[in-house]
RNA sequence: GGGCCCGUCGCCUAGCUAGGAUAGGGCGCCGGCCUUCUAAGCCGGAGGUCCCGGGUUCAAAUCCCGGCGGGCCCGCCA
C-alpha cells in the first residue's frame, strides 16, 4: 500500500536532512515537488525502491559520495527497519536503494481488504455524490459502428469505475432526433413506406434504416453534385472560349500555344462533361501548368490561364466527390434493388428534397404531433437495434433523453430568451441570434482560459428562420442534466472534434449564471477509430458496424477454441463471455485522446480480454483445489478461510522471504488504488485494462514457477494462497470495472 | 491563416504532467518446455536514429526553441 512508500519517504526525509544538514521542510518539499522521487529500481537485484540523490550530491566532491552514502544507509536502516519493513539499504552511483520485506506488506493489504477498509477508502472518493455519464449518443440514422463502440465502451467502463469509487452513477443516451440527418432518414423512410417496401425480417432495424438513410442521402447528394458540376462546366467553357479568343487575338505567336489551343477546341466541341472529358481536362490542366512560364509577356493570358487552372481544380474536386457517391449508389442499389428504385423514382430533384426535409425539421421543432410521432416511431426502432447491439457487450442505460422532448424544447426556448437578455446575446439584422463569446471572454477569465490560446469566437444560437441549432439544444440538455436529473457532476463522452462545441456549452452556461454547472460539466473527449484500408462514412453507408465486430470476434474465439480444445469441448457460455471480453478490451487498448487504428484483418490478435479472464479462472482453480472452496459461489467462506490463514501466520510470527515473482506480484497488487484514482482523474479507463493485463501476466509468471497446492512447506504454501487470493479478489474488481463477464472454468 | 492532439522495434502500445540507472509490455517471427494447481501459459532469442535539428542540465524519450510528418477543429451542419 502507499503506506509503505509514505513510511519510507518519511524516514528518507529525516535521514537526508540529517546527513546533508538540510532543513527537513526543504527536503520534504523536494519530494513533494518531484525533484526527489522514490521509484522502483530497474533491476530487482539492486533492491526494490530507489531514489536518485545526484541533486544533493553534486555539491560534494565525487570522492566523498560513497562515504556519505554509507552514512545514509546506516541511518535509514536504523530508522526504517522495523517501521517500514526495510531490510536493506545500499548506495550505488548516487542512488540509494532499499530492499523491503513483502510478506508484511501483503498481510497488511489483505487485512484491510478483509476488514473492508480497503474498499471503503476507495468509495469515499465519490461519497455518494450523483454523477451523470452521457455516452454513445449516436445519431439514430445508421447502426452503431466501431467508433460509436469506442464511445460506448469508454463511457460504460468509466461509469463502472465511478461506481467503484463511490459515486451514484446514472448513464444517459442523448437522442439527436431533431437534426437534418434524422429528417433525411424520415424523408426516405416515408417514400419507402408509400411504395409499400417493408423491412426484411432478417435485417436489424438500425441496419435497415441505415440503408435508407444512406440511399436517400446519396441520391440527393448525387443530384446536387450533378447540378454543381453542370454549373462549373459552364463556367469552364466560358473561360475556354475566352482563352481561345485571347490566344488568337492577343498572343500573335500562336504556335507556342498550339497544343493548348487544340486541346481547348477539342473540349469546346463537346459541350457536355462526362467521364472521358475529365481525362481531357486533366491533360489541359497539366499542359497549362507546363506552359504557364511562357506567358510572362502576356499578363492577361497568364491571368486567364490561372483562372482556368483554378476552375479545373475545383471541377476535379467536385468530380472526385461525385464519383465516391456514384460508387456508393452502385453498391447500395445492387444490394437493395427494390428500395433503391423506389427512392430513385421519388427523389428527382435535390432542391425539392431538401426543402421537404427542411419542412420536416421545422414542423418537428414547432411540435407538430403528426411529424413528431413519425420521428419517434422510426428513431425508437433504430434505438431498439442499438440496445440489442450494446446488450451483447453488457452496456445498458438508465435512460434515453430525446432532443424532441417537451422538457428539452422548452428549456431550449428559455436558453435563447435568457441569452438575448445578456449583453452577449445579439439579434442580427436578418433575425438570427448570435452569442459573442469574444466579448464574454474579455469580461470573464473563466471563458478566456477555457478557449485559450484560441479565440473564444462567436456562434449562432438561433437561425434567422427561428429554428435552433444542435448547440442550443445541447445547452438546454446540459441544464436538464443538472436541474432535472439532479446531477452534481456530468461527464459527456463525446468525440474530440466536438471540443469547441462543448466549450461553447460551458461558456454559455457560465454567462447565464450557472457557474458551478459550467465547471462541473466535463468533456470526456476521445479520438476516432481509424480502420486500415477503409474510410468510414455514414452518409454513404460505409461503416464497420459494432455488430460485425462482435460477430468477427466471436469467430476468432470459436476458431481458436476449436484449434486448442477440439469441437466437442465448445461451450456457448465460454464463447460469448470471451467474445465480450475481447471486443470490449479491444476498444480500450489505447488512451482516449489517441487515434485508435485497427487492422480488421488482425482482429483475432487482440486478446487482452482472454488474458485477464484466463488468469482469473486460473486463480479460482488454485483456490478451489487448495481450500475446497468455490470462490465465486462462496465468498464468505473464502474470506473466513483467508482470515484464519492470516491469523495463524501472525500468531506464529511466520516470516517468509518472497521470491522475485512473489515480490513483483505483491508490488503490483499494491498499485490497485493508485491506478483506479489515476484512471479516474485523467479520464483514462484504458489504464485499468493495462493494469489488469500486467497483473494477469505477472500472476502467470508466479504461477508457473511456484507451486501452491504441491508446496510441502506449510508456511510458504499459506503465503502463496494469500497471494492467489488477493490476485483473485482484485481481478474480480477489475473485471467488474472493465465489464468483462466472469467465468468459473474454461 | 489561427487553434488543439499525436509521432517510441515489422505492427499496436507504456513511460512524458513532476528529467534519473540497461526505454517496459502485447501481437507477429525464431528456438525450447505439457504423466506436474487446464499450455489462450512459461522460458530464451532476434528486432529501437524514442520523427529531425538545436538548447537547458551532473543527467533528456521526458523540459524549452525551431523544423518535418499525420489527425482534428475553426458552419444559420450534427
Amino acid at each position: 500500500m502507499s503506506s509503505v512508500r509514505d513510511c519510507i519517504i518519511e524516514t528518507l526525509i529525516a535521514a537526508l536532512s540529517e546527513v546533508f544538514k538540510l532543513n527537513s521542510e526543504a527536503v520534504k518539499e523536494l519530494f513533494n515537488s518531484g525533484k526527489l522521487k522514490l521509484t522502483s529500481t530497474p533491476d530487482p537485484s539492486l533492491g526494490d525502491y530507489g531514489v536518485a540523490l545526484h541533486l544533493l550530491l553534486k555539491e560534494y566532491d565525487k570522492n566523498l559520495w560513497n562515504e556519505i552514502g554509507l552514512k545514509l544507509c546506516n541511518r535509514v536502516i536504523e530508522l526504517a527497519r522495523e517501521k517500514c519493513n526495510v531490510e536493506k539499504a545500499e548506495f550505488v552511483d548516487g542512488y540509494l536503494n532499499l530492499t523491503i520485506s513483502h510478506d508484511l506488506i501483503l498481510r497488511d493489504l489483505i487485512e484491510r481488504v478483509l476488514s473492508g477498509d480497503f474498499f471503503k477508502e476507495l468509495s469515499s472518493i465519490g461519497g455518494g455524490r450523483k454523477v451523470l455519464v452521457e455516452h454513445t449518443s449516436a445519431n439514430p440514422v445508421h447502426p452503431l459502428h466501431i467508433g460509436s463502440g469506442r464511445n460506448s465502451v469508454l463511457g460504460d467502463t468509466f461509469a463502472r469505475l465511478l461506481r467503484k469509487l463511490g459515486f451514484i452513477v446514472e448513464t444517459r443516451f442523448y437522442v439527436n432526433d431533431l437534426g437534418r440527418q434524422v429528417a433525411t432518414l424520415i424523408y426516405g423512410a416515408k417514400i419507402a413506406e408509400l411504395s409499400a417496401i417493408k423491412k426484411p425480417d432478417y435485417i436489424k432495424p438500425d441496419h435497415w434504416y441505415g440503408v435508407i438513410y444512406a440511399m436517400t442521402n446519396v441520391l440527393i447528394e448525387l443530384d446536387r453534385l450533378r447540378a454543381e458540376l453542370r454549373q462549373q462546366a459552364e463556367n469552364i467553357l466560358k473561360l475556354l472560349e475566352e482563352l481561345e479568343n485571347t490566344l488568337i487575338v492577343k498572343s500573335g505567336k500562336v504556335e507556342d500555344f498550339i497544343e493548348i489551343l487544340t486541346l481547348t477546341r477539342e473540349i469546346l466541341k463537346k459541350t457536355k462533361f462526362v467521364h472521358d472529358q475529365v481525362l481531357l481536362l486533366k491533360k489541359l490542366y497539366t499542359t497549362c501548368r507546363i506552359h504557364i512560364e511562357k506567358f510572362k509577356d502576356y499578363p492577361e493570358l497568364k491571368l486567364l490561364l490561372q483562372s482556368v487552372i483554378g476552375a479545373l481544380n475545383e471541377y476535379r474536386k467536385t468530380w472526385g466527390e461525385y464519383r465516391k457517391f456514384l460508387a456508393a449508389e452502385r453498391r447500395l442499389s445492387t444490394a437493395y434493388l427494390e428500395l433503391y428504385s423506389a427512392l430513385r423514382t421519388a427523389i428527382k430533384n435535390h432542391l425539392e428534397a431538401e426543402s421537404a426535409i427542411r419542412e420536416l425539421m421545422e414542423r418537428a421543432e414547432s411540435g407538430d404531433p403528426e411529424v413528431l410521432a413519425t420521428f419517434k416511431k422510426i428513431t425508437q426502432s433504430v434505438l431498439e437495434g442499438f440496445k440489442e447491439t450494446l446488450n451483447k457487450l453488457d452496456i445498458t442505460f438508465h435512460g434515453f433523453d430525446f432532443e424532441s422532448s417537451k422538457e428539452i424544447l422548452s428549456l431550449t426556448k428559455t436558453v435563447v430568451s435568457e441569452i438575448i437578455k445578456t449583453k452577449y446575446g445579439k439579434l442580427l439584422k436578418n433575425g438570427a441570434i448570435e452569442v459573442d463569446l469574444n466579448s464574454a471572454a474579455s469580461d470573464y477569465d473563466y471563458i478566456r482560459e477555457l478557449f485559450y490560446p484560441d479565440q473564444a469566437g462567436r456562434f449562432i444560437i438561433q437561425r434567422s428562420d427561428g429554428t435552433t441549432l444542435y448547440v442550443t439544444r445541447d445547452i438546454a440538455y446540459a441544464l436538464y442534466k443538472f436541474k432535472i436529473l439532479g446531477a452534481s457532476e456530468v461527464y459527456n463522452v463525446i468525440a474530440v472534434e466536438q471540443s469547441r462545441e462543448q466549450k461553447q456549452v460551458k461558456a454559455t452556461l457560465y454567462i447565464l449564471g450557472f457557474k458551478d454547472e459550467a465547471r462541473s460539466l466535463h468533456h470526456f473527449a476521445y479520438e476516432m477509430v481509424h480502420l486500415k484500408g477503409m474510410r468510414m462514412s455514414g452518409r454513404r453507408g460505409i461503416y464497420y458496424t459494432l455488430d460485425e465486430l462482435v460477430t468477427d470476434m466471436e469467430n476468432c474465439i470459436l476458431r481458436k477454441l476449436i484449434k486448442e480444445r477440439g469441437v466437442f469441448s465448445l461451450n456457448p457460455e465460454v464463447i460469448s463471455k470471451l467474445t465480450v471480453a475481447n471486443a470490449r478490451t479491444l476498444l480500450l487498448t489505447v488512451e482516449p485522446g489517441k487515434v485508435l487504428s485497427l487492422d480488421p484483418s488482425k482482429l483475432c490478435e487482440y486478446e487482452y480480454g482472454t488474458i485477464v479472464e484466463y488468469a482469473y479462472v486460473r486463480a479460482q482453480g488454485i483456490l478451489r483445489n487448495a481450500l475446497g472452496i468455490e470462490p465465486i459461489e462462496e465468498p464468505q467462506k473464502l474470506e473466513f478461510k483467508i482470515g484464519e490463514l492470516i491469523k495463524s501466520l501472525t500468531r506464529d510470527n511466520e516470516k517468509y522471504v518472497f521470491s522475485l515473482e512473489e515480490k513483483l506480484l505483491t508490488e503490483l497488487l499494491t498499485d490497485f488504488n493508485r491506478i483506479l484514482l489515476e484512471s479516474y482523474r485523467e479520464l483514462k479507463p484504458n489504464k485499468i485494462l493495462e493494469y489488469a493485463v500486467k497483473l494477469a501476466l505477472q500472476f502467470n509468471k508466479f504461477y508457473e514457477k511456484h507451486p501452491v497446492i504441491g508446496e510441502k512447506n506449510k508456511v510458504v504454501k499459506a503465503w502463496r494462497i494469500l497471494l492467489v487470493y488477493l490476485t483473485y479478489k482484485l481481478l474480480t474488481e477489475l473485471l467488474d470495472i472493465l465489464g468483462i463477464p466472469k467465468l468459473q472454468r474454461i
